[in-house]
DNA sequence: ATATACACGGATCCCCTATTTCC
DNA sequence: GGAAATAGGGGATCCGTGTA
């Protein structure tokens, strides 16, 4: 039997002791093709330097006469070969033990606590990558495949009979093919519920959304209704009808939004109350839940998809959303929003409420398959770049990014893995900080004329340039050595040491880089959401590269590493300032990997031909480009007024584009109105030069407060819950916003945002919290706060910088200053 | 536990001292 | 008159949210 075939979902099973891959994929006709395969199953002894020969072969013997019997199971090293491999870049004898069922491998390198082994190695991947990378069935790519076909078979206890699926395959072999067109069936879901607690309220409806497809079920009738909806009984009856259209559906993806957190546990919680099996999975099981950080729902044979956990990792750095909710994601990504509708408890909704609660309901599946679909390149080229299933890929942090991309690419290197730190190694590391950037205080005021250079990928180009990794570091000083700059620890000034020889990690970062630039261009050339997604993925990998060796998880931490990845950083940060300030310029500014200057009397291509210049020194792959050139920039002093503030300007281009960084405006935790006035201020003074129009406008907006003419929606304060409301020490106002939430059963918890404002209170209370309440309750906002602690602080070190004491005005103690008009 | 460090700034916390209140 | 309560100043700390 041979067919194409593309892999979606991998899972796995033990049969007479032994551990298969089962893969569900698509053949290019779109039947259902399940591929069952083993592979070796091994892991790495690392040997002590110098071991004899006869001493080697000793140790074999006494190797293959391990034997288990553990939890049910016989497990027995099975052969024993010696190796010439690589760890950490260096040369090693080791020993790949073969051995009966992946899962006992931890307790076989228990059994290894030899004398003549140095290290245990490669038994902590897990099954399915360390599946994938000994067969190379990689996900989401093409194959043509061989082998058995299994029909009603008693092969596996007749695994492909339990299967609802159209070809069952044992593999002999596979090739890759090129790119076929897929188009993989897409479900999406969504529930509606009376309590947002887990089980606690009932589904009233739940609605499926497929390109042919369009249905919410419900059992709350009303006097008529749309033709996409569908009337059951009961709740009982609305989960019997789920499991049924999935079957007849039966999609390769189940899509929510949020639907790991929510509507997949929902589900079950209110399944397991009536009794009714939630038999979804390709061999009719449950979908299982597994606590990782966040509950993770899986169902065998269908990939679950919860797409805000794909956007949160993948896109949410770059979004404008403040928040990454169902309606502002899908305003940004789709223009198009949830369909209005104030949400109540069921028991008071009117007849007439229902007809759009329907409507909503479907709708929110609507968005959240545009949304799959939306970002389905995105997750089509991380899979195949990283090589893990896509029911991980989409819920990966950052660092599993990168290390999945490293695990999969060892073998180039003959490299055996490195191991996860376990507790006591996390602990430690998380206890280590090392230095970071350098950031150049500015010297407040608005500035005519300004070029800005930044560094291409910094931390990666350093790292590549410099070979700085765990691997590669040198124990001491070497003749012939790259070296960090001087680096601080324990009061000593000290520098760390990195081999010429390219090391494995330093020559994959290479590697990203190069296809990062690549697929730019082509991404440039050729627009569209492909390119563009295989773009973004190198983009997201190559700047997550520094970030990956830094963090206390990681295989591959080296806070040596990060240290000097970071003293560079400062060196080449500190070095080029100082190179263009002997050219005569004037620097304003520079954090991390930017320099701000004023051109003065320059023109745009004298400035170019210092960049090419300042390039010709630059070692290696680093690179400094041109960020923009500037009509004016706007610098303040920090609130304490001493000093310049760091990170926060505003500039705008010759097109009057503007760039604001740091500043209220961009801060979610400032009401409206302060951001908004913020940000006319900040326009007003970059498009004139002058702070005349945006005087003007803060005395109308002041004297509006005071005759409370302001709408109370511009004055809410958004705030989110970041923790557990019992572990806050310091009770600030939004906690006790939340208070008042829990209190009125309004449903609050961790990660929400929390909305309030301050009001007049008559009592003479002095603390912010005393005079929240929340955007329901009544109550007049508070002129004085408004005026001292939001406007004020949202223009005052702007019109500082004029020299006019706008404090003076809003207090109306003076009404005009020296510059006046 | 789930990429890093640097930075701002509001608000509270907490300690101290001075002043007010109470008996 | 003396002890206890209160006010308020100011640095430390907590907390959320940005920039890179």
């Amino acid at each position: 039997m041979k067919t194409d075939f593309i892999a979606i979902d991998y899972d796995s099973f033990d049969f007479q002791g032994r551990n298969y891959a089962k893969i569900i994929g698509r053949d290019s006709q779109g039947k259902r093709v399940c591929v069952i395969d083993s592979c070796p199953i091994f892991l790495w002894a690392i040997l002590k330097d110098n071991l004899k020969q006869d001493k080697i072969n000793k140790l074999i013997e006494k190797i293959k006469k391990i034997k288990l019997n553990l939890k049910g199971r016989k497990t027995k090293v099975e052969k024993v070969e010696l190796h010439n491999k690589n760890f950490l870049g260096k040369p090693v004898k080791a020993l790949k033990i073969f051995a009966t069922n992946y899962k006992d491998l931890h307790d076989i390198a228990d059994k290894l606590g030899l004398p003549e082994i140095e290290k245990r190695r490669g038994y902590d991947l897990g099954f399915i990558t360390h599946y994938i990378n000994e067969k190379k069935i990689n996900p989401l790519h093409w194959y043509e495949i061989q082998g058995e076909m299994l029909n009603n078979s008693q092969e596996f206890g007749g695994i492909d009979m339990a299967l609802d699926i159209d070809l069952c395959i044992k593999l002999d072999s596979s090739k890759e093919i090129k790119e076929k067109p897929f188009a993989p069936k897409i479900l999406a879901y969504d529930i509606e519920t009376d309590a947002l607690e887990i089980g606690k309220g009932e589904i009233l409806m739940l609605s499926l959304i497929s390109n042919k497809f369009k249905k919410v079920i419900t059992w709350k009738k009303s006097k008529s209704k749309p033709d996409y909806v569908e009337y059951v009984k009961d709740e009982a009856e609305l989960l019997e009808k789920f499991v049924e259209y999935i079957k007849k559906i039966s999609p390769d993806f189940l899509v929510g939004y949020f639907s790991d957190g929510f509507d997949l546990p929902y589900l079950k919680a209110r399944a397991e109350k009536f009794n009714v099996k939630l038999t979804l999975g390709l061999d009719n099981s449950q979908p299982r839940f597994t606590r990782g950080i966040r509950l993770t729902g899986k169902i065998k044979g269908i990939t679950h998809i919860d797409i805000l956990k794909f956007i949160r990792t993948a896109y949410a750095q770059y979004m404008k959303s403040e928040t990454l909710s169902l309606n502002e994601v899908a305003k940004e990504f789709l223009g198009d929003a949830k369909k209005p509708f104030n949400i109540q408890h069921s028991s008071k909704l009117q007849e007439k409420d229902w007809q759009k609660y329907y409507e909503y309901n479907l709708h929110d599946s609507i968005l959240t398959l545009q949304l799959f679909e939306k970002f389905w390149p995105d997750m089509l080229e991380f899979t195949k770049t990283i090589k893990e299933p896509i029911f991980d890929v989409s819920r990966a942090g950052l660092s599993k990014y990168t290390e999945n991309y490293v695990l999969h690419n060892l073998e180039k290197y003959n490299e055996i893995p490195e191991k996860r730190p376990g507790h006591e190694d996390i602990g430690k590391r998380r206890g280590i900080k090392v230095e970071g950037a350098f950031v150049l205080e500015p010297k407040p005021g608005l500035y005519e004329k300004i070029a800005i250079f930044d560094f291409t990928s910094m931390h990666t180009s350093i790292m590549i340039t410099h070979n700085i990794s765990k691997a590669t570091l040198l124990e001491k000083k070497e003749k012939q050595a790259h070296e960090s700059d001087e680096i601080t620890e324990k009061n000593k000034k000290i520098k760390y040491y990195f081999s010429k020889k390219q090391g494995f990690f330093p020559a994959l970062l290479m590697e990203i880089f190069e296809k990062r630039k690549k697929f730019k261009q082509e991404y440039q050339k050729n627009p569209n959401p492909i390119t563009k997604a295989r773009s973004n993925a190198f983009k997201v990998l190559s700047a997550s590269a520094h970030g990956y060796v830094a963090f206390f998880g990681a295989r591959y931490y080296s806070h040596e590493a990060s240290a000097s990845i970071l003293s560079l950083v400062r060196k080449f940060n500190k070095e080029t300032i100082s190179k263009v300030e002997k050219n005569k310029y004037k620097v304003i500014y520079g954090d991390t990997d930017s320099i701000a200057f004023l051109m003065e009397n320059k023109s745009e291509s004298q400035i170019k031909e210092l960049l090419k210049k300042l390039n010709s020194e630059l070692p290696g792959v680093m690179h400094l480009e041109l960020e923009g050139f500037f009509k004016r920039g706007l610098w303040v002093t920090t609130r304490a007024g001493k000093t310049g503030a760091k990170k926060k300007y505003a500039l705008i281009d010759k097109k009057n584009q503007i760039k604001i960084r740091g500043f209220e405006t961009v801060r979610r935790d400032w009401c409206r109105l302060a951001r908004e006035v913020q940000n006319i201020v900040i326009r007003q003074i970059l498009e004139d030069g002058n702070e005349k129009k945006a005087l003007k406008y803060i005395k109308e907006i002041v004297k509006k407060i005071k005759e409370r003419k302001i709408n109370k929606q511009d004055l809410i304060i958004k705030t989110q819950l970041k923790k557990p409301l019992a572990e806050y020490k310091a009770i600030s106002p939004h906690v006790i916003a939340a208070r008042k939430m829990k209190e009125k059963e309004i449903p609050i918890s961790q990660g929400n945002v929390v909305e309030y404002y301050i009001s007049e209170t008559s009592s003479k209370k002095k603390l912010v919290r005393d005079k929240v309440k929340l955007p329901g309750e009544k109550g007049e906002y508070e002129i004085k706060y408004y005026l001292e602690r939001q406007i004020l602080p949202a223009v005052e070190n702007i019109l500082q910088v004029f020299n006019i004491n706008i404090k003076e005005i809003i207090d109306g103690k003076r009404q005009t200053s020296l510059s006046d008009f």
